[in-house]
DNA sequence: GTGATATTCTACCAATCGGTTGAATAACAG
DNA sequence: CTGTTATTCAACCGATTGGTAGAATATCAC
């Protein structure tokens, strides 16, 4: 994997760890909206939600047009798409290699059949 | 979204959020390896990778067992089937909203072509 | 027992995070 | 121009993070 793919995926499976900013990118999913429209969404105040804002703009999962004094955001989704087929890659990747172990185990010498 | 499920979430995205925890999964899918193993294939002290574990573990992504003085890890697949699905739902969702938006942009009066 | 090995625990550090408040900037409304 | 509105910027705070080093603990090998 690049150095530049990593560290995208760095950026967005942080922003996405975080349920405000998850809750968020729901918002986002209804249609565009300015910052403080979506700051009155959340309890907590405008410049936390600018912050972070600011963290999904770096993540590359939220994009913002100036018009005037209002900022308005757009959700952007290549970034989750890209986030979700790494996810589903390793899993099943994972998912195989783990399969072949427990078969291996099982023929050969089951150490602990725990959980 | 529960309040557990939606911690288990912040947990497990935060924790694949890091390159060297992401690629300790990886070796993690070639079968049970112990502390130590896994200590030798990173550029990090042992201790670093001993904390690096115990976030993969409290995510529920690592399971360890204890086997003398060694600490045997294997790669536990569910919260990341969990994860993988709830990006996945999240992912099309959005996505239709997006589509629904665009279409009435379109009918309706375009803002800015935009991207 | 002694010594080596595997690991955690404790303490520290600098950086980042999620939050706040207050000031600065810029655009609208009169 | 004045004032209000929308937003960022700057500074601060406490908690967390990713890293280090050293001490403590427990197991193995002799």
């Amino acid at each position: 994997m690049s150095r530049t793919r990593a560290r995208r995926l760095d950026q967005v499976y942080g922003a996405i760890a975080n349920p405000t900013r998850r809750a968020m990118l729901g918002v986002l999913a209804t249609g565009e909206v300015n910052v403080g429209q979506l700051a009155r969404r959340f309890p907590v105040s405008f410049n936390a939600v600018s912050k972070h804002v600011k963290v999904l703009e770096r993540a590359g999962l939220v994009s913002r047009r100036v018009r005037g004094r209002e900022h308005w955001l757009r959700l952007r989704t290549g970034p989750l798409h890209e986030a979700a087929r790494w996810l589903a890659r390793q899993r099943t990747f994972w998912h195989s290699r783990l399969d072949a172990l427990e078969a291996m185990l099982r023929d050969d010498a089951p150490p602990s059949p725990g959980r």
